[in-house]
DNA sequence: GTTGAATGGTTGTAGCGTCAAGTAGTTGAT
DNA sequence: ATCAACTACTTGACGCTACAACCATTCAAC
């Protein structure tokens, strides 16, 4: 356990646990926003980060980068959310290689319907169990591990909340 | 943002963060391992848990625990590792309902080969980043999350370390 | 003002995970 | 001894994500 190309005991534990989380976290948030709003995790956060954006348009761009996802991904996902009519594409008027996904105003009422919900979800499984020490150290330790997957710092400085 | 039912603004940006990790560290890793070993985290991970067991072998249901996934899931990619010659199945003489899952020769070597190149990629995304006490802090912080995702607590029992 | 490179986005396909259904073996109650 | 319920695992189908290839537009250089 000495040897400089492993890990020491505590670093595995924290690591492990770390994967541990990795693995279930996704499933327990989909199978909530599932069952009580025939929603993906993915769907429900795509329409969370338009709800917030002025007037609820984002251009594909933009909402790849804040929901940490890629072009491509976002690309289906929206074809998809479109088909529901709770988003809508429109050409961008400054760039016209660009889009711009809008929430519908069943969107709108949809994401505000599932939220209560999926916050109580949330709360339960990372914030109760922690202390408001804890919440603090996460969100530094996150922000550190964040620095390292994603140099540019795009998810650091698009979610900074100052 | 007072209202009970949403978050406080520390508590969401470290919500968000959490979430950010959790959508791009998987990539990372799987790229890693896929570019250096042409194997998934899952498929490495797997055969990570059964070089550290007796014999290197272990009935299907404690592999899928200690990979924090389901049987399943599991069944699908011992087959697979099957195909390459990584891992072979027998049965079990004590309960013949039950599959042991052992790494063959090839699949000993393979795990020993990928190890050091994954192990330094662990390193630099989620240890390095952090002093030695946030490596406590996280352990403290994703076991209180587990105990909230994972009421019986499977993760915590099998994965101490001490 | 043309050309080349970079940006913004979409689409097809292949592979993996989830879910539901199935088989086989074991346990417990009567 | 039998039946029901449960455990252990497997399988097939479907849906989602990643990857690569693609088209359209803009930018930069000359």
């Amino acid at each position: 356990m000495t040897d400089d190309r492993w890990l020491t005991a505590d670093q595995l534990s924290a690591w492990k646990k770390l994967i541990a989380v990795v693995e279930l976290l996704p499933g327990a948030l989909e199978s909530q926003l599932r069952r009580d709003a025939d929603l993906s995790h993915f769907e429900y956060f795509t329409m969370a980060m338009l709800s917030e954006a002025p007037e609820h348009t984002l251009r594909m761009t933009a909402l790849a980068s804040l929901t940490n996802s890629t072009l491509a991904r976002l690309s289906h996902v929206v074809s998809r959310l479109e088909e529901r009519d709770f988003v809508c594409r429109k050409p961008c008027a400054d760039d016209r290689r660009a889009t711009n996904a809008a929430l519908t105003a069943n969107g709108w009422a949809k994401v505000v319907a599932a939220a209560p919900g999926h916050v109580a979800t949330v709360r339960q499984i990372v914030i109760d169990p922690l202390t408001a020490t804890d919440v603090a150290d996460l969100d530094g330790i996150m922000g550190r591990i964040l620095g390292a997957l994603d140099p540019s710092n795009k998810v650091l400085a698009t979610n900074q909340t100052q």
